[in-house]
DNA sequence: AAAAATAATGAATGGCTATTCATGCTTACC
DNA sequence: GGTAAGCATGAATAGCCATTCATTATTTTT
């Protein structure tokens, strides 16, 4: 969507004022009006870039980032090697472009189940069942998160250090709801806290992703996971 | 060691029986009891292959397997990239041997620690501990297991489901023990406790790598993540 | 101290694959 | 139905880097 309003900004500036004659005029009124909100170009550049997303969620979530080839994931979006760099400037681009739309995505429902509940102790459960329900619905997404975000390179960490912290930030600010009105031991850290609860719950997407037998339902383990937190943070009643 | 040995014997069998002579005979035994236990080549061959796999861990360590080369490594241990080849296969194979070595090390430690106590929470966070000072100690092998766990390359998941699991099951008999002496609620699922246990460990490494102030102490975090398991987990007094 | 055996070196090789681009195709308009 | 604009294609390019190997250095043996 990005680099088509780009491309069309691009044309229109490109073309000398001069030859904006009233054909032209119209034509572009006609662009502006028709085709931009919803013509059919439109709609199929979004459909391609989506189309080459969701392959690529699906090819680094089973090869990992590096092992994963172009040509993969243009095979498995069907399209050509080279219609790829139409929509993302490079392979590294496609990766971030993932985490940017999935983690933002996430973050919006999150936030959303999270208003509904007042209980600080209900708002961790609530937390650790979505996150587990994303292992489930989005296993290819949450195969990348896995890999991906312990890849070590630089420009990596920075991203990182951006978005992912938002996500995880979530959690420190429900335990510090929960110290503020006296539920939570208010001698624990919450920085501390929040680290190892996404610890857990991340350390339980990998056994998901690795085992195929799942031995245990997303609830039970939400919800035990979720106790022992609870249990162990809370103050005595 | 391995290799030498191998080595060795290669050159033993490949001359003909008929050889052995009683010069030659007076060599073999000479080369048994001198050279191979202690001898000059022998050490200096374990001293390369130790520099290299140490060169290794800082390099793995810093910019992630995939990002690494070998002739990073090799700069690293100050030796010929060549030289590398005398001493390992390949570049994946500097990564096995690193993991092998290094966790069944972390693995006998770990258990000398434990025998020393019955008591199943003590021994939580021993485990706890132990495993946190070993991101302090060996920062650079512990960044190598945070990134190269997750890489997902099919081989790299078999050798995991061999080596990593003995580690994690150490969690998992912990509390068994516990469970059994009535200690740990006893509808808690081990094989969901000791991921999320380990997982919480593992996340806080994290934190410990990426950020550099360093605002906890490691004997903090290992208490207060095992106080928080051991309240969630213990049964009431 | 020469010869033989072993080890180390690093430049050259070769394979691999991200990225490009000349070409052909589709669509949108007249 | 012809034309132009934008799209898509995939073979060719180009750069990177693991691995090899002919050569040099070192160590051991006689």
């Amino acid at each position: 969507m990005n680099s088509h309003s780009l491309f069309f900004f691009y044309y229109l500036t490109a073309s000398p004022a001069i030859h904006i004659i009233r054909n032209e005029f119209l034509f572009i009124l006609f662009f502006l009006l028709f085709l931009l909100p919803s013509g059919h170009t439109y709609v199929k550049k979004a459909d391609k870039h989506q189309k080459i997303l969701v392959a690529a969620t699906k090819v680094f979530g089973s090869k990992g980032f590096f092992s994963a080839r172009i040509s993969d994931i243009a095979k498995e979006a069907k399209v050509a090697d080279g219609t790829i760099y139409l929509y993302f400037h490079n392979k590294y681009d496609i990766l971030l472009t993932l985490f940017e739309e999935e983690i933002a995505k996430l973050i919006v429902d999150i936030k959303a189940a999270l208003a509904q509940e007042e209980d600080p102790r209900r708002k961790l459960y609530i937390f650790a069942l979505h996150h587990l329900k994303l292992v489930i619905e989005k296993k290819e997404l949450a195969e990348v998160l896995q890999m991906e975000l312990r890849q070590s390179s630089d420009s990596v960490k920075e991203y990182r250090i951006t978005k992912f912290v938002d996500y995880v930030n979530i959690i420190s600010g429900i335990i510090h709801q929960g110290q503020k009105s006296g539920i939570f031991r208010p001698e624990l850290k919450p920085g501390i806290i929040k680290r190892a609860f996404f610890g857990a719950l991340d350390e339980m997407s990998r056994l998901w992703i690795l085992n195929s037998d799942h031995a245990y339902t997303i609830d039970d383990t939400a919800d035990e996971i979720s106790s022992i937190f609870l249990n162990g943070i809370s103050l005595p009643a």
